[in-house]
Order: C-alpha cells, then sequence, then structure tokens
DNA sequence: ATGCGGACCTGTTAGC
DNA sequence: TGCTAACAGGTCCGCA
C-alpha cells in the first residue's frame, strides 16, 4: 500500500495523537507478520514513552527513551488511532493501548509488513542499515543518481526503485516521476544523461512532496490516520491509467511488466 | 557483483 | 450468477 508519502502522512497522523504519552498495554493478535513480532515488544513498551516519531524511507520509528518499535506497512498496512471500545475487526493484528485510552492500531490483511523491537539506534538494524539517500536530503540530486546509475543496465524504473539506492519510491511515484522527467520506464540506469537525472531527482522530490501534501493516494484501502482518504489519486498523470490518453499529448498510454510490476508511460513523451 | 524471478498472504476484480 | 485467474501500494532471498 504505502509509498513515503503515505508512510509519512501516517506518521504526522499519529504523532499528533500519541507523542509523549505512555503505553499501557500491548495486544499482539496475530504475531506472524513478515517476520514474527518478538514476545519481548508486549512486556518491555508498556511504561515506556514516545519520545519521537521518525520515517526512514518507508518504515516508522517510534522511540522511547531507551529503545525503538520499527514499523513497516508492507503492501497493506495501516495504523488508525481508535477509541479503547473500538471492537477490532479480521486483520486488526497489533493494539498498542496508551494511558489516555486511545489505542494505536495495526491493521494489515495481506502481512506483508513487520514490527521490530530494538535498541536505541534503530537505524543500524539489519533491515535499515543499508537503505539508500532520502529523496528530501539536500544531497540528492541528478548528480547523485548519475553517479549510483553508473554503468548499470538496469532498466531505470526499477532502479529508482531499488531502496538501495534512494528510499520511498514504490511503483505509483516510480512511474509518475519518470513520466514528469519525459524518460522511458525501460531505458538503462547507465545510459541516462547528468541532465535528465537532473530532471528526475525534481521530478521525485515533485511527486512525493505534492502526495504528501494531498495526504496520500487513495487507490483501493488507504486511508490517513483519521479514516479520510487521501487526495492524490485525481492527480495522477499515468498510474493505472493505460489505454487512456497521454495529458500532454494525448497518445495512448501503454502498460508493461518490469520485474513483475505494472509500469505505465506514454511513449511521446517519454523516451 | 548484478539483476531477475519467485515467494510471502489476503482481498478484489476482470473475464469466461 | 458463479467460478477462476490475475492482480494489488513492498522487499527479501536464492539463483543464474
Amino acid at each position: 500500500m504505502p509509498e513515503l508519502p503515505e508512510v509519512e502522512t501516517t506518521r504526522r497522523g499519529i504523532e499528533s495523537h500519541i507523542l509523549k504519552l505512555r503505553v499501557h498495554k500491548v495486544l499482539v493478535r496475530e504475531p506472524q507478520l513478515r517476520w514474527k513480532i518478538p514476545a519481548s515488544l508486549s512486556r518491555q513498551l508498556p511504561g515506556q514513552t514516545i519520545e519521537s516519531i521518525k520515517r526512514r524511507g518507508k518504515y516508522l520509528l517510534l522511540s522511547t527513551a531507551s529503545n525503538c518499535l520499527i514499523i513497516h506497512l508492507g503492501m497493506s498496512g495501516s495504523l488508525r488511532i481508535v477509541a479503547d471500545n473500538a471492537v477490532a475487526l479480521k486483520h486488526d493484528h497489533v493494539d498498542i493501548l496508551f494511558e489516555n485510552n486511545k489505542i494505536l492500531r495495526y491493521r494489515d490483511p495481506r502481512k506483508f509488513g513487520a514490527m521490530f523491537w530494538t535498541n536505541d539506534q534503530p537505524l543500524q538494524h539489519p533491515r535499515l542499515i543499508d537503505l539508500g539517500i532520502e529523496p528530501f536530503d539536500k544531497h540528492f540530486n541528478g548528480r547523485y543518481l548519475h553517479q549510483a546509475a553508473n554503468n548499470k543496465q538496469q532498466a531505470v524504473k526499477t532502479f529508482i526503485m531499488d531502496s538501495k539506492q534512494l528510499v520511498g519510491v514504490g511503483n505509483i511515484y516510480a512511474n509518475e516521476a519518470l513520466f514528469l522527467a519525459g524518460i522511458h520506464p525501460v531505458r538503462a540506469a547507465g545510459r541516462i544523461s547528468l541532465e535528465r537525472y537532473t530532471l528526475l531527482a525534481n521530478a521525485i522530490r515533485k511527486v512525493l512532496r505534492n502526495a504528501i501534501k494531498s495526504g496520500g493516494t487513495s487507490l483501493k484501502d488507504f486511508t490517513q490516520t483519521d479514516g479520510q482518504p487521501g487526495y492524490f489519486a485525481v492527480k495522477l498523470n499515468v498510474y493505472d491509467k493505460q489505454g487512456m490518453p497521454c495529458p500532454t499529448c494525448g497518445n495512448t498510454i501503454k502498460q508493461i511488466k518490469q520485474a513483475q510490476r505494472s509500469s505505465y508511460y506514454c511513449s511521446v513523451c517519454q523516451t
């Protein structure tokens, strides 16, 4: 489900409700997500206070004075703030109950998400330590991409979706950014000029920034933490638009598969 | 080293 | 109407 904008929208949504609050209880109904949620979470988090809520790529980092709960939403995960008498539905796998009787509720039908319970160095966690640059880092630009692409034969679309290169760009925004930059998704990453990578870096930041501003993309089931849908979907140019006219030139949007993922592009505007 | 296909799991939808 | 197959926002792992 969530790419960087949806995770950031979630981060902001829960931050306003649980920052500086003490955890009263943790209820794990289904521990088996992508990896098993450690039992130590339920023992150790109660009594601790959430001191900060940060994001690294698509991971959320809920830090206490001595530990960090790392959450990844996978494809279908979501976090909501609900009242303590709200009935848990199927797929509501984890509740974190706070001292003010609000619950942070994790829901994930496909169970591709994950929760890790670590010390105070979450960025050293094996799943995070090799993550690439943040798209809003001041060092991220066309030169960075151009150098990272080196002589790669890999298609530029799978290249920008590789979290070891840069984080946060999933299938929707990869397609949208390539459209904005006028770059064909199949083009080899190592055969793109610095000038075009500068366009692409700017396009990536633009689509992510706009999506965050709109509260994320609502496709099927993404909602903000208050249950309101994101409003970005109406602004998508190519994603899921196969057969429809290109907003720029009117040519028919094409759909292909790359690395098992759907790619959408205009063969006139993107070369 | 690089890059690809398959895997994880459930729900929804397109197609027959 | 009902069954089946394909597909969905992510990313890890094993193999070529």
